[in-house]
DNA sequence: GCGCTGATGACAGTGGCTGCCATCAGCGTA
DNA sequence: TACGCTGATGGCAGCCACTGTCATCAGCGC
C-alpha cells in the first residue's frame, strides 16, 4: 500500500505499473494481486471500516431521530473517522482527482455506502421509499461536504461541514 | 452498437470479447476502438443527447422556479426522452446490473450529468452551495426513480415517477 | 487520370489480470 | 526428530483490452 501510494503520487496512477509497485515493495506482481483485486483497490482498502462505523452509528442512534437525521449522524461519524487520517485523505483525493478510472471506483464505493446506509435505515424501521431517498440524499450531501472540506485551506472540521451541508440541503430541497 | 448489444445480452458483458463484437459487425477490432473509447462505452453512446435536453430544459425553465424545481423539470424531460426508447432502456439496464464494471461507468456518467445540471443551475443565477446541492439531490432522486421505473411491471410513466420521487424527497429531507 | 482525405485493415507491442504449479517457512503431531 | 499439513509466495504461460504505426483503398474534387 505504501509503495503504491508513493508511486501514484510521484508519477501518477496511470503511469505507474503494478510491476513497479511490487518491485518497490519487494514482492512480485503476482503477490500484489493476491492482496488487492486490482490496481485501483489499493487506494480504497480502508473503506470497510468507514462503512461499519457509519452503519453502527445509524443503527444505534436514538429512535426519536427522523431518517434523514439518523443518516446525518452516521455520516458525521464517518467524517470524524476520515479526519483522523491527517493529511492522507487530501493526498489520496488529489490522486483520485487526476484519474477517471479512480473516480469511477470511488463512485461505486460511495454507491455501496449508500446501499449500506439504506439497509441501516431499514433496520431502524424506516420503510420505502424513505430509506433509499434518505440514504441517497445523505450520500449526496456527504459528497458535497467532503469536496468542500478537501478544497478549503483552513482547518474546518469535516463533521461540522457535513452538518452544515445537511442544513443547507434541507433548505434547498424544500424549494425555498 | 447492435452487435455489441446482442452479444452482451446473449453471453454477458465480461464473457464477450471485442474481437467477437467486431467480427459480428464485419469489422476489425482496431476499427471498434476508433468508434468507441473502450468496451463499455458502447452502451453509453446516447448520453450526450440526454445531457443536452436536460440542460436546455433547466436553462429555459421559468425564472420563477426554485432551483430544485428547475432541476426536477430538467430531469423529467430527460425521463421522457428515455421512455421514448421503448424496451431498450430496460434491456440495457439489465446488462449493466450484471456487471460491476458497467455500473462504475454508469455512475460516472450520472456524476457528469450532475455536474452539467449544476452548471445549468448556475446559468440561472443560482449560487453555491444551492447549485451543487440541488444538482446532487436531483440526480439522487433521478437514480431512485429510474430504479423504480425499471423494476415495475406496469406501464407507469417515468416522468411521473420522477415527479413523485421529488415530492417524497421533499418530505424526507425536511425531517418529517 | 491525379492527388487528397478519411475510414479501414494489419500487425506488433504494452500492461492488467488469471490459472497453474513449484517452493518454502512455520507449526502441530507421532 | 521426522513427517505431513497449511498458507504465503515465486515463477511462468497465457488471455484480452487497448494503443501506435504504417499500408491500403474508396470516394471525390479537379
Amino acid at each position: 500500500m505504501q509503495a503504491a501510494f508513493e508511486l501514484y503520487h510521484e508519477h501518477g496512477f496511470e503511469q505507474t505499473t503494478v510491476a513497479e509497485i511490487a518491485s518497490r515493495a519487494g514482492l512480485t506482481e503476482r503477490t500484489f494481486f493476491r492482496h488487492f483485486a486490482d490496481k485501483r483497490e489499493v487506494l480504497f482498502a480502508g473503506a470497510d471500516a468507514l462503512t461499519d462505523l457509519m452503519v453502527s452509528t445509524v443503527v444505534d442512534a436514538p429512535a426519536s431521530l427522523m431518517p434523514i437525521e439518523a443518516a446525518a449522524a452516521g455520516l458525521e461519524a464517518a467524517g470524524a473517522l476520515i479526519q483522523e487520517g491527517g493529511e492522507l485523505p487530501q493526498q489520496r483525493q488529489a490522486i483520485i482527482a487526476a484519474s477517471a478510472e479512480l473516480q469511477e471506483r470511488e463512485l461505486i464505493k460511495l454507491a455501496s455506502l449508500a446501499s449500506a446506509l439504506a439497509d441501516a435505515l431499514r433496520a431502524r424501521g424506516v420503510v420505502e421509499p424513505a430509506a433509499i431517498l434518505a440514504a441517497e440524499a445523505g450520500i449526496a450531501v456527504f459528497k458535497v461536504a467532503f469536496g468542500r472540506w478537501v478544497q478549503v485551506v483552513d482547518g474546518q472540521e469535516l463533521p461540522a461541514v457535513i452538518r452544515e451541508s445537511f442544513d443547507q440541503m434541507k433548505t434547498v430541497s424544500a424549494g425555498r
